[in-house]
DNA sequence: CTCCTGGTTC
DNA sequence: GAACCTGGAG
């Protein structure tokens, strides 16, 4: 077990540096301070989920207009929602979402439930959600780990570069380490750190002539030792690809404007090669994201 | 570990 | 053109 690798005095140091830059510097997007529910809070993290959050508000607006609580996206249909959904990507998101609500329809009386269990529990959320409303929509005191704070700490922190794929057991006990004592100001710090992670401490190109913390920063002062080099995730190309496959499908069955199928004959002009083409619809149809029919037309579920 | 979307940024 | 994005599920 090694030691935290800063002292109490340079922690607070960070916090009185990280601070007043959130004060001033945090984007004024629609689901902060305090305007929104616990709800609408989630719906954000989901949708922000590999995501922009620059992004997401447009999208966000519409849909909480649209579904303002669990029991009114729980009673929408799945075509419906994946149109709400428009090109955010991933859509099965969109499906994990409406399920979700529905489960806290039924299951908690419309209300998100408030412990990490019951939360993770729930379709579509995973550790960084269930700690991110935890954090941000009832204030509890829990440590929020995404890619931007696990860069960020590890950064000022270690001063090295946060390591691709899952998050270290290392890399948690340094967020749960730094994380303030004060249940208030330990969502700021979330907040905040997840702010700079995203505008300033950023993976490839990093402002630190800007940034509030590099006077500080070990990561600056060891140099920048290994800068971008530690992939987030593995390479993920696109092109050709049945993500690219099924993001075509979909857009065409969403620009329809009146309700009938996509006739198979359509869908072999938007994606010449059949076996690829066959393989996206069947797997799109296993999603729940389209309905195929014996003819191998697609229709959006019921 | 791999799969899943699409826009932005470098 | 490739990496990256406030991840989750299998």
């Amino acid at each position: 077990m090694t030691d935290l690798p800063l002292d109490s005095a340079q922690v607070d140091e960070l916090k009185s540096r990280l601070f007043p830059w959130w004060d001033h510097h945090a984007r004024d997007l629609p689901w902060r301070f305090g305007r929104t529910t616990p709800w609408g809070i989630l719906v954000s993290e989901v949708m922000s989920q590999q995501t922009q959050m620059s992004r997401v508000a447009p999208y966000w607006t519409a849909w909480m207009r649209l579904w303002p609580d669990a029991r009114a996206l729980a009673n929408a249909s799945t075509a419906e929602v994946i149109t709400a959904w428009g090109r955010l990507g991933y859509p099965r998101r969109a499906l994990r979402l409406q399920a979700c609500a529905r489960a806290v329809n039924e299951q908690y009386g419309n209300h998100l439930p408030h412990s990490y269990e019951e939360l993770i529990a729930l379709p579509g959320i995973g550790d960084y959600t269930a700690s991110a409303v935890l954090s941000f929509a009832f204030g509890t005191r829990i440590a929020v780990i995404d890619t931007n704070i696990r860069r960020v700490l590890s950064r000022a922190a270690l001063g090295i570069e946060s390591l691709g794929g899952a998050a270290s057991a290392a890399e948690r006990k340094l967020a749960n380490e730094l994380l303030p004592h004060d249940s208030k100001e330990s969502e700021v710090w979330n907040q905040a750190t997840m702010e700079l992670g995203a505008t300033i401490c950023t993976a490839k190109n990093p402002q630190c002539e800007i940034c509030p913390l590099s006077e500080v920063c070990n990561f600056v002062a060891a140099g920048k030792p290994g800068l971008a080099e530690g992939r987030t995730r593995p390479q993920q190309h696109f092109k050709g690809t049945n993500r690219q496959v099924r993001g075509l499908i979909l857009s065409a069955l969403r620009s329809k404007t009146d309700a009938s199928p996509l006739s198979y004959q359509t869908l072999v002009k938007i994606w010449p090669n059949s076996s690829q083409l066959d393989e996206c619809l069947a797997s799109l149809d296993d999603d729940g994201l389209i309905e195929l029919m014996p003819d191998k037309a697609i229709q959006f579920p019921k």
